[in-house]
This record gives structure tokens, C-alpha cells and sequence, in this order.
DNA sequence: ATCATTGCGTCATGTAATGACGCAATGATA
DNA sequence: TATCATTGCGTCATTACATGACGCAATGAT
């Protein structure tokens, strides 16, 4: 075992000459320390920094800290006799190797985005980043007077709608408790009613996030159905440390969905035929629906349009958005429904002729 | 004169003893060497880093880059006798302070969302942070078997629609003609066309993103109306450097994207009244379409919404996807359209009763 | 009241960081 | 082809920096 323990002394002895490098343990130092709301001590750091190969004494760590936040942006707080540290909530994120223009652009447009289809506590975690972007954008044309901002427009393509308040503990409560599979227990108004009630035992399976609203999937005690629970009806949530997770057998998020929760239906590929007018058909010469899909103009001045996609509600809502423009041709059980639906917007409207 | 002399230099001084820290030069650093496609010397790092008040001999940087290529993915290339250094193109990103798992989840929302949404070229930029943040989800549940992956879901409201070819170094060009406001020419190929025209000079105006197409507005020549070119129809794009671009007075992207082009008119407010079956109704509960939306039960069952929204095309292709889930009542103009649709759609599928 | 922990001041020490200098290699330019 | 500017790199001397060790005072837990 002698020599064993000596060859390991050995590596021990050259990794640590090796990587006694400061600036790489400042810089994992400032990778530690959390952003805002948490905090981080200095003996936390020792034994973090221990793992990462970067074995120094506490009082150097305590130098790091201070030397640091004479650059950075870091907050202290005393509890006693202890410091905290953490990053102030308005640093900016520094990105290693730094951000060029075109990612800026890219992060420019995503939050354009992801401002209408996601909840709003995710974006504000991506906040610093889209923050970065916008200046790293200001930037590269300092020279110009035109903004970025007046020359790039997105053009969503739904419906905008407000977004559910969702409150911030909420919603990273249910993210750890879904993270380490954690039962919860949560006060939860139901939908329509006034009240809240409580639910004493929750057992997260799975986070469904549909335009603006996010839903739990989850089973209450020992029972093996799962339950959807709209997050931002939930008003206060508190861990079950001492418990542990029921799960149903074989639960697969992606089956209870396809399985029609959710009205999202998944089924299998069909073979569509539409006719579409010339100028509604334009784009999908560009954004083909498939891989097969065919175009071919016809005699009455409209596009045919052949193309294999997935049988599924969305289709139906894209079909429905062209209106008069899209007449659908096959499959015919797909033609009939569309038929049936204007016999009933025919009646809807009271169309008699 | 004399003594603000002595004063700039005595803050010279003490600033250069103050920033004297390798480590935070050697940060700098890392975040001046570019990404993979370019490159930086030594040389240029020096006059770089000395406008960030790091003022060190060429020397230095040059051990600064050995070294640091030593922990941290650096390719260098030699050109002659100079060395140009860069990040290697599959070096994840370090975000100071490190990404946390909330945020990394929202990365990974992002991920999903945009996936379907932008170009490919625009999320190829933001791969890495991506990368990033399935690596941070997937430590932070190391011990559990269960991945996010498997716990997450998001339900698109769009078809999807495959995603038109765009060259890379074109959409790279077109991003730096416009952030620089620089005119070029290109070859295009035309909608229909098969063959390929050239452009002599473009004045980019702006770029629209609209679905998975992104169309640059430009004018020609000196020509002062905008044209919409489809950012993968260009093949190829020439700078024109030596030319001035030509700007045609006050125009504004906004008001020619609202003036109808793009089929993407924002009208004015209109105050509209739809009548929703019951189970359409219960996310506009959710996530309603307006601050005064209100919502009441009618006699037959139905949901009265009353709201005030803005008068756009979008809104319309919404109340279509519905199909007979909703009927609308009052502005009496968009009822019309209603009723002649409900029309066009009974003599398209020739239903006659 | 006692003890463990922490921050901080200080000091000694070794070494890491830096500039200076010279040499050789390279490409640009005349 | 000759010359020159530039660059990388090896080496050396020097300084100042980084670090551990130690002690003291403050603080909260027990």
C-alpha cells in the first residue's frame, strides 16, 4: 500500500502546483457566488473550491472576496460573526469568451419571442442575459444613431394574450420540488371558485407550459391518476422533507399527453390534400408543412397542396385560421369535419340560402 | 497647466497600481478572444486590453495565452510569425456569475420554444448557452435517475412548418450590412424564378422575422420605396464599402409593416363582443385578452366576452381557428366578415340547405 | 459561562508575474 | 534580392504579490 499512497502524494503534490493558479480559482471563486436572492460564506467556498482542486486557507478566500467586490458587483451581508456573499441582483452576466453581435441578436429576437409565449418569472431569470445582448447591440454601433431596436421587428404569429400572475416563490418552489422529486403540500384555489382549498400531499411528475399558462402534472397521497394544477392558482407551497415521492408506475408525460389531456392531441402521420388560394399557398413554398410536400397550380386559379404531417389539433387550428382561403380535399374524414364545422358556423350565423 | 498635469498623472498612477490584477486582465482576456470563426493577435489583445486600463507589455499577453490555453479550450493558428488565438468553436460558455438551475430551465423553455420559431442560423448562436444549461440541469440531478428532459413539455400553439435554408455567411453579411448600415449587392433568386438575378446596390432598412422567414427590407439604387427580400433567396452578398447608403427620408419599419404590408396590419382599438362555447372560454379565464375583458354566462349555455383589443389580422386568424367554438357579435364590420366567410366557406364546401 | 467559528490585522516567505533584452523567423516593401 | 518591421520565444533580474500561520476580538450556540 506504501508505495501506492506515495504515487498518489505524488499527483496530489504536482495537481497541486500545477493548478495553483489564483486567477482560475478567482474565477471559479466568482462562479460560485450565487446571483441575489441566495447567499454563499466563506468556509462554504473553501470546501467548494476543495473540490474543484483549488485547496487554499480560508483567510485567502476571505481576500479573494474582498479584492473581487472592488470590481464586481457583490453584496455582503453580516449574520454575526459570518459575511454572506451573493452577486447583486442588477450584475450583469460575463460571458467567457464574451458576446458577440450576432448571438446579441439572436438573444434580441429570442426575447422578443419568449416575451409573449413564456411566463414571465422565466424570462426575468433569463433577464441579465437579454440585458447583455441589448448592450453588447449598443455597442457595436455606437457610431450609428439607428437602434437595433427600430430595425428588427418580429411578428408573432398567435394571438396575444396577458399572462396569469404567477408568484416568483411559487413557481421556484414547484421547480426544485419537481427538480429532486419532492411531494409538496400547497394551497390551491380551484377554477371558478373563490376559496382556496389545500391539498396535503402533491407529487410533482411533470411541468406542461402552454402559451402563457404552466401546469403541474402531478397525484395526490397514493393515488396513481395524475392531476393537472395550473401553477399560478397555487398561493403558497411547503416541501414534505420527511416524505417520499409516490409515483404512478410507468408515467410518461409525453403519453398523457398525446393520450388527449391537455386537448393536444398526437396521432399518426395522414396524407392531406388541400386546396389553397394563390396567395394564402405563397409562404408555404418557403415553410413547407413536410418533406413530401407537393405543389401544383390547378385550373381554377388555386394551388394544390400533398404533404404527409401528423394528425393532431393543431393542424385543425392552422386549417381553420385560413378561413375560405384552404378547402380541405383529403383525407375525408379531415373533409368532413371542416364540412360539418361550416354547417354549424352556418347555423351559428344563421345562413340560409 | 503644471500641476493637472501631476494630478492626471498621480490618478494614472494610482489607477495602475489599483488595477494591477492579473486575474481580472486575464478574465478580460478570455472575453476579447473571439469564437471560433475569427481570430485575435497578441498584438491586438495588447492595444485592446490597454483601452481597458491594463496596461501590460506584449509579453505578458503572450504567456497570458499560453497559459490560459492550457485550462481553457484556445486554438491558435500561425500565420507567418504571428499566432492568432481563439476560442475553439465547441468551447461551452462561462457565465460569471455560473447559471443557476432556475435559469437554465428557462433555457431550456427558451430552447424548445425558439427551436420551432427562429431561423436555425439564429439558434445556432445561442447553442452554446443552451449546451450550458442542459449541463447545469443535468448536474444539479445527478443523483436522480429522472432527467428534466422527461419532466418538461411545451405545447406549440403554431403548425409546425419546416424552416427555410439559410446560408450562413449570407444571413452573417446581411446582419452586419444592416447593423453597420452598409449597402451591398447580392444575387437573389425571385419567388417562381429559377434562375438567379443580381442586385447591384441594396440599402438595407430592416429585417422582419416572421415565422421561420426572415425578410430584409431594402430599397435599391436610389430608389426610395422598400422592397421585401426573403433572406434565403439571397446567394451570395458583396459590401459595398466604398458606397454610401442611400436611406429614404423618415422611414419607419413600424409603419411600414402597420400600413399592411405583410398582410400584418395593427389597426386601431376596437371593442369586441364574442360568444364562446363554455369549454372554449375557460383559458380566456386564464389569460385574458385584454385588461376589461369580462366574461358572462349566457342562457344557452354559452360565455359573453366582452374586451377591447387591437384591430389586427392576428385576431382575426385567431377567431378563425375557433371555428364554430365562437361567434362574433359586435363590431357589426367583423361580424360581417364573419357571416360572408361562414358564406364563402358554405359555397366552397357547396353545402346548400 | 464556555466553546466553536469567523473576520481581520500582521508578518514572513517563497514564488509568481512582469518588463527588458536579444535572437531568430517571417512577410512586406522597395 | 536586400531591408525592415513585426512577432514569438528564451532568459534573467527584480519586485511585489499571494499565501499560510498566528493571534485577537466578536459573535452565536450550547
Amino acid at each position: 500500500m506504501t508505495p501506492m499512497y506515495g504515487r498518489l502524494f505524488l499527483v496530489k503534490l504536482l495537481m497541486s502546483t500545477l493548478m495553483k493558479d489564483t486567477s482560475i480559482r478567482r474565477i471559479e471563486t466568482l462562479r460560485l457566488i450565487p446571483r441575489a436572492p441566495h447567499w454563499i460564506t466563506a468556509s462554504e467556498l473553501v470546501t467548494k473550491l476543495d473540490g474543484l482542486d483549488h485547496l487554499v486557507s480560508q483567510r485567502t478566500i476571505q481576500r479573494d472576496l474582498v479584492e473581487l467586490s472592488t470590481i464586481f458587483p457583490l453584496d455582503y451581508e453580516v449574520n454575526g460573526r459570518t459575511h454572506c456573499w451573493r452577486w447583486s441582483s442588477n450584475a450583469e452576466v460575463l460571458d467567457l469568451p464574451g458576446m458577440n453581435p450576432e448571438t446579441a441578436l439572436s438573444f434580441f429576437l429570442a426575447e422578443q419571442y419568449l416575451y409573449e409565449m413564456l411566463p414571465p418569472a422565466a424570462i426575468e431569470s433569463l433577464a441579465p442575459h437579454f440585458d447583455k445582448a441589448r448592450e453588447v447591440l449598443h455597442q457595436s454601433q455606437s457610431k450609428k444613431v439607428d437602434r437595433w431596436i427600430d430595425k428588427v421587428r418580429i411578428l408573432p404569429e398567435t394571438q396575444y394574450l396577458l399572462p396569469p400572475l404567477l408568484k416568483r416563490d411559487v413557481i421556484e418552489s414547484i421547480y426544485t420540488a419537481l427538480l429532486e422529486s419532492k411531494p409538496f403540500s400547497a394551497r390551491y384555489r380551484k377554477k371558478g371558485d373563490k376559496n382556496r382549498s389545500s391539498y396535503e400531499v402533491i407529487n410533482p411528475l411533470g411541468l406542461v407550459f402552454r402559451y402563457r399558462v404552466v401546469y403541474l402534472v402531478a397525484t395526490l397521497w397514493k393515488y396513481d391518476d395524475p392531476i393537472q394544477f395550473a401553477l399560478h392558482r397555487f398561493s403558497s407551497v411547503t416541501f414534505l422533507d420527511d416524505q417520499k415521492i409516490h409515483k404512478p408506475k410507468n408515467f410518461n408525460l409525453d403519453q398523457y399527453i398525446d393520450s388527449g389531456n391537455f386537448d393536444y392531441r398526437e396521432g399518426g402521420d395522414i396524407k392531406i390534400e388541400l386546396l389553397f388560394s394563390k396567395e394564402a399557398a405563397l409562404h408555404l413554398d418557403e415553410t413547407p408543412l413536410s418533406r413530401d410536400q407537393e405543389l401544383s397550380n390547378t385550373q381554377d386559379e388555386r394551388v394544390r397542396l400533398t404533404a404527409t404531417v401528423r394528425n393532431t389539433d393543431r393542424l385543425r387550428w392552422w386549417l381553420r385560421g385560413f378561413g375560405h382561403l384552404v378547402e380541405v380535399i383529403s383525407p375525408s374524414t379531415l373533409r368532413n369535419e371542416f364540412i360539418e364545422l361550416t354547417k354549424l358556423n352556418a347555423s351559428l350565423y344563421r345562413i340560409e340560402e
